[in-house]
DNA sequence: TTTATTACTAAGCAAACGCTTAGTTTTTGT
DNA sequence: ACAAAAACTAAGCGTTTGCTTAGTAATAAA
């Protein structure tokens, strides 16, 4: 990452793809400020020397981490891109994130927007334009099917792409609490109207 | 508040009530961990010990605020709670919610929610008791205004209410990103199917 | 084998955290 | 005027934070 070889010496021993995925889980579980520096360590297996010669700081290993979602999530992503079928395919999309943030009986919620959520102002502006830049990608999507139903106007799918971002960005949240068949219900709800 | 006079002594030199609606303010603005004793200091105008003296610890000061919160809001709440025209009390209610948080251009969403989001799993048993029954009396509000609509069924009306739940939740984030016009629309969509 | 270079371990840094305490001032009852 | 009690100021407590650094082990080129 920071590296620059004149000489070969001492290989690292970790992969830094590896220990990311491991720090991704912990950033998920447990949100951004909460997690230490220590508990990285421990989490990633390395010692805060490596984290830091790799990563630079606490707010790299972040940004790698929010990278790693990405790619995590873009089986999910994929699926939503290569939709044909309207907002049918969007809310495919929200039963397949609930079940992507899924932990055992528990809902993690969304990397993304948890952190959104606990982003005050712009208190980390590098974060934060990643996070956003995360979103809106999101909602290009939801635009693009929803430009497939039948006599959909540009205005109102800009409208209706708002009210889906806003239906999923509670349900990131609600997932936390809510058990599944409550979280079906409200999905069904939300996407008889659109 | 923990106090236990024998003879008179010296008089406290501030009023619990109004220092505790400068420290809601700081916390609403600011989040709860984000927000230090050094902070509430400065915000209540007064000595660290003062604040441990009248409010036992941080987490003293936090309750306290959710109780000036609610305080706060109950002229919505209450406006709800009084209205009699089923779905568009509460979506009265949104409307109201968003001039309530309203803070200059920004908007500070809700002092619940945002609290909410930012504790991790029962990481502050008794803040989160709180806060849960807080949003529970919101739910009971929305089940009671549908119930004012006709021909309205029980097992639909508590899947609607959750779902109402969800928009207002959604709604609490987005106000902080998003501007007045969009929220408008979506609000106006999230009522358009139930 | 020597030497240069990198990665490792573990101790330690200043700053900030929630909270306490020593000492002083203000107030009241006698 | 005096003594008791509560509220003030300000310094400081131990701990944890993100991050650094001194010293050692491993590797590859010479």
């Amino acid at each position: 990452m920071y590296r620059r070889l004149v000489t070969m010496a001492r290989k690292k021993q970790y992969n830094e793809q590896e220990v990311i995925e491991k720090a991704t889980a912990l950033f998920w579980r447990n949100g951004y400020e909460a997690t230490t520096v220590r508990m990285l360590e421990k989490e990633m297996g390395i010692n805060q020397f490596s984290i830091y010669s790799s990563f630079g700081n606490k707010q790299g290993v972040f940004l790698e981490s929010i990278s790693a979602y990405k790619k995590q999530i873009s089986c999910i992503t994929n699926k939503l891109k290569a939709s044909k079928n309207g907002k049918e395919g969007i809310k495919q999309y929200f039963y397949d994130f609930l079940e992507f943030a899924k932990e055992g009986s528990k809902n993690k919620g969304c990397l993304v927007t948890n952190t959104v959520n606990e982003m005050k102002d712009v208190s980390d502006p590098i974060i934060m334009e990643k996070l956003v830049d995360f979103a809106s990608t999101i909602r290009q999507l939801f635009i693009a099917n929803l430009l497939q139903e039948e006599g959909s106007k540009e205005g109102e799918v800009q409208r209706k792409a708002n009210y889906l971002m806003n239906c999923l960005l509670g349900l990131s949240v609600s997932s936390k609490v809510y058990d599944q068949r409550k979280l079906n219900d409200t999905i069904e709800i939300s996407f008889l109207n659109i």
